[in-house]
DNA sequence: CGGTTTTGACCGGCGC
DNA sequence: GCGCCGGTCAAAACCG
């Protein structure tokens, strides 16, 4: 709020103010495995000088989301989307803000919460207030990116835009058209560097991509295109994707600090030292306790 | 015609 | 208590 930063660390959500706060931990390494363990699947391919990343489905309800935690990393997740070749993504953040304990079990509040109003009586209310109450994950992405809107392989529809404070770009908020996907994104620019998109994304998605519109269409499990497991909680890094990610590190070393606190001195080598067999960022941030067993 | 985007209004939370 | 602000709703417009 009042960080011109982070215009989109800045809100008022309780675990933003984490993010923000001074013992803010923040890791340039892959976030895979965070996001893994958020219900998220991150896999990056190239297609056709686009790098795409891509979200696989939910993951068991094992891969709970571990009590408020917040990382940064600074993998090169962004789904470059169409023409942006200047996919240079920079900064992740992965904050989970559970005030509900059983918000992860995706079950209670996912399906049916958000797109089907029961009780004609209170509609709103109702989704107001579980809305209020289950917080689920986020993650936030710097991207450098000439578009805003990247793709990730889900399908968004845009459902409102605000303007943003201290930034002259407004913020757009999608929902996942599933219609049992609570999944929503947040899309705003930012205000000191205009080129870098920040997407906030929030919750699970309780299905499978729709792939990519051109070409770089790569089925949820297909095998030959990649070897992480969706079922896993904490999956294996994914080749292609730090290969991607190295890759695309190298292309963004001229992007601009991004988050205030990323400690430059690990960046690429970090995520290239990476264990497949590593638990990961979360190995650092997360306390084993509260990991899935 | 169905799905998506736009846009103003509305609501709730939070800080003062 | 009041005002600000983020987030959402919903009707109209737009598009393929």
């Amino acid at each position: 709020m009042t960080d011109p930063e982070d215009p989109d660390l800045s809100n008022e959500d309780s675990a933003w103010r984490q993010l923000t706060a001074p013992d803010s931990v923040f890791f340039e390494r892959d976030t895979s495995n965070i996001l893994s363990d958020f219900g998220w699947n991150l896999h990056a391919s190239s297609s056709d000088n686009h790098h795409y990343l891509r979200f696989d489905p939910c993951l068991p309800p094992t891969s709970t989301v571990p009590s408020p935690v917040t990382t940064t990393s600074t993998p090169d997740p962004i789904p470059a989307s169409s023409r942006s070749s200047a996919v240079a993504a920079a900064a992740a953040s992965v904050v989970s803000t559970s005030n509900n304990p059983s918000a992860t079990s995706s079950s209670s509040e996912d399906p049916t919460d958000n797109s089907t109003p029961k009780t004609p009586e209170t509609p709103k209310k109702e989704k107001k207030q579980a809305q209020k109450r289950i917080r689920q994950p986020r993650f936030a992405f710097m991207t450098k990116s000439d578009v805003d809107n990247l793709e990730d392989g889900y399908r968004w529809r845009k459902y409102g835009q605000k303007a943003v404070k201290n930034s002259p770009f407004p913020r757009s908020y999608y929902r996942c058209t599933n219609s049992r996907c609570t999944v929503k994104k947040r899309v705003e620019r930012s205000s000191e560097d205009p080129s870098i998109v920040i997407t906030t994304y929030e919750g699970q998605h309780c299905h499978q991509t729709i792939g990519f519109p051109r070409g770089g269409i790569l089925t949820a499990h297909d095998p030959h295109n990649f070897t992480s497991h969706p079922h896993l909680p904490l999956p294996l890094p994914n080749p292609y994707y730090y290969q991607d990610l190295h890759q695309l590190h190298r292309d963004s070393t001229s992007s601009p600090r991004l988050l205030p606190q990323s400690t430059t001195e690990d960046g690429p080598a970090a995520v290239s030292s990476i264990n497949p067999s590593e638990e990961g960022l979360l190995g650092d941030i997360v306390p084993q306790t509260m990991r899935n067993p």
